[in-house]
RNA sequence: GCCCUCGUAGCUCAGUGGAUAGAGCGUCUGCCUCCGGAGCAGAAAGUCACAGGUUCGAAUCCUGUCGAGGGCACCA
């Protein structure tokens, strides 16, 4: 629709330089916009007012010129010229009918366009440590990186998912140490419990299984060998818990990386990819030995300080994997290289972004800062405290609202923005819950199909896609669609694949649950003011069942994009 | 102290340098002989934190102030 619009300012411009009414050689870019109110049209391009001076007119002259050569076009209403030389445009009836039919034979690809040229990006996100459960802040990066995901692939993107595992360090000791203690309580032994070990229910419940599984014996073993023996069973039984619970909210990763593996040796036996990282800078000159340690100078990319790579006692730092994780990422061949970070991480932007541009890879890789989410129970807050072990985890949350509601939630908001989530609102069955509001919607849709068919409405095996397909032939009576609700409905229905667009460009996901709800609202009120099946009108009936079909055409893929389903039925 | 993000209606938030700044909730007033009322219509509600600047034009870009959150390790 955007592209119409600007065709037909651009013919209309081309036509009247061809005609010696405006004195340019070229004709300019033509920029169209939505207006912010609706009441001045369906577009508005300020080209006149770009181009008056090269022109040789004033803004408003040239505008109406522009303007009465679109004029009288079948695909335009009106055209008006308004304020210092804006052009307003509102498209005709019969632009917004031609839309119905484009719908119903693109139907689920509906909104497909080509912004990535089926260039490759990859989104990193979740990657939640492997040594406990999941906050539900995790949650919202899921829901993000997921429909982020989505919508890129419908912008014609080639996309990959992965999950960075940080299956090394620190916190895998500690969290062996801690599953270690737990058994040889429960094998009755005196055990003093880690000073900074995991205190949650679920290292009990591990141990418990490794017990079960495996007797007593580990508990008069060495220490070390227990340790790293647990290590692995508990992170690879919490590792499978993850991957399940994301999976129970529909989001699946195409790669599990391993950090481990970042430290190994070659697959020739050579240097790992930590290592060659490393020779990489400091071929660039990019490193330097302090104090014993070998330092990275990211303040030659913007960074506050220099930082460490290699401690002094030989250890590398968690960045220095991080290093050579992103130089992998980019020597896998990616167009962009996207990371969803929790906000806690964006102290880490700079050296990350000092470090891509040092492998000489800046600007290729997109830092997106997920902000926090706050709990709430009916506006009041759900208290979480890590000491205690009281908390809702991510699972917890699932548990209770259900998929739907927590992803189309998680999404509602801007990422930058913290999202305050409602537990008992998101399990509320009214209007005031938004994604009953829009499920409602498709639901109801989809009775009017059934009751189309004149068959019983209680018959849950009639396939609504093929039932519409197969009721609706090619050719419509569409031009009786003219009502301000009928209008009103396709142009909302016309602008899914702007939106597509706008939230691919912006990595901006909540832009699809606001036109879902915009675009219910818009079906809501059609419902109200038009009454669809007629047996006294035929052809109106089939008109409007084109609009309805289309309509739950566009809500359906909507929520594909949004990963939450479409409802024939509540 | 330094860095990052944010500050828009009573509340929660949209808003791509454009025109008279929008939506939901809440408040108030209405609409069911009729395809699903889990719906619809209407009303009231604003110093876009504040002060400068850039621009023909600023909620949007720049600088400063105030306020909120987060980050400032040879932790991850």
């Amino acid at each position: 629709m955007r592209e119409l619009a600007a065709t037909l300012v651009r013919e209309a411009l081309v036509a009247a330089i061809e005609a010696g009414e405006v004195g340019l050689s070229s004709p300019p870019e033509v920029r169209i916009e939505r207006p912010r109110d609706t009441s001045h049209g369906d577009w508005a391009t300020n080209v006149a007012m770009v181009s008056a001076k090269a022109a040789g007119m004033n803004p408003r002259q040239l505008a109406e010129t522009i303007a009465a050569r679109m004029s009288g076009h079948e695909d335009v209403s009106a055209v008006e010229v308004a304020g210092p030389g804006f052009i307003n445009i509102r498209l005709s009836a019969h632009a917004l009918q031609r839309v119905l039919t484009e719908v119903r034979s693109a139907g689920t690809d509906f909104g497909r366009i080509d912004q990535g040229e089926g260039r490759r990006v990859q989104v990193e996100f979740v990657s939640a440590n492997p040594v406990g459960p999941m906050h539900v802040g995790h949650g919202r990066w899921a829901a993000l990186g997921d429909s982020m995901a989505r919508v890129l692939a419908h912008a014609g993107w080639d996309v990959q998912r992965e999950f960075y595992v940080n299956d090394q360090g620190v916190q895998m000791d500690i969290f062996a140490k801690s599953v270690a203690a737990r058994y040889l309580e429960l094998c009755g032994r005196e055990v003093e419990f880690p000073e900074e070990g995991y205190r949650g229910a679920y290292i009990t419940e591990i141990a418990r299984e490794i017990l079960g599984d495996e007797g007593e014996r580990w508990a008069d073993a060495e220490p070390a060998a227990r340790e790293d023996h647990f290590r692995e069973k508990a992170y690879a039984q919490v590792l499978a818990h993850l991957e399940h619970v994301l999976h129970s909210m529909g989001v699946d990763f195409d790669v599990w990386f391993s950090e481990r593996s970042l430290h190994q040796p070659a697959e020739d036996g050579g240097p790992s990819a930590v290592e060659r990282a490393f020779d990489r800078l400091r071929e660039a000159g990019h490193l330097y030995e302090h104090d014993g340690a070998l330092w990275f100078r990211s303040t030659a990319f913007g960074d506050d300080k220099d930082r460490v790579l290699k401690k002094a006692d030989g250890s590398y730092t968690y960045f220095a994997a991080d290093i050579a994780y992103h130089a992998d990422k980019f020597d896998r061949g990616f167009d962009r290289v996207i990371d969803i970070w929790g906000a806690d991480h964006h102290g880490y932007v700079k050296r990350m972004e000092a470090a891509a541009a040092a492998l000489g890879h800046e600007g290729k890789l997109e830092l997106v800062i997920g902000q926090l989410v706050n709990l709430f129970r009916g506006g009041e807050v759900v208290r979480m405290s890590k000491r205690t072990g009281e908390m809702v985890t991510f699972e917890d949350l699932l548990d209770e609202v259900g998929p739907d509601a927590a992803r189309y939630f998680f999404l509602r908001r801007s990422t930058d923005q913290p999202l305050d989530f409602d537990i008992a609102l998101a399990k509320e069955q009214s209007s005031d819950n938004p994604v009953y509001y829009v499920q409602y919607a498709h639901a109801r849709i989809c009775a009017i199909l059934r009751k189309a068919t004149g068959a019983d409405t209680a018959d849950t095996s009639v396939d609504i896609a093929a039932t519409a397909g197969t009721l609706l032939g090619k050719d419509a009576p569409l031009h009786l669609l003219d009502s301000d609700a009928e209008l009103a409905l396709m142009r909302k229905i016309a602008e899914f694949p702007e939106v597509v667009e706008i939230a691919a460009r912006l990595l901006a996901p909540h832009k699809l649950t606001r036109y879902a709800e915009e675009l219910a609202a818009s079906f809501h009120q059609f419902y109200t003011q038009c009454r669809v099946v007629d047996p006294d009108d035929a052809e109106l009936t089939t008109a409007r069942l084109h609009v309805v079909d289309a309509s739950r055409i566009a809500l359906a893929t909507v929520l594909g994009l949004v990963g939450v389903s479409a409802p024939e039925r509540m």
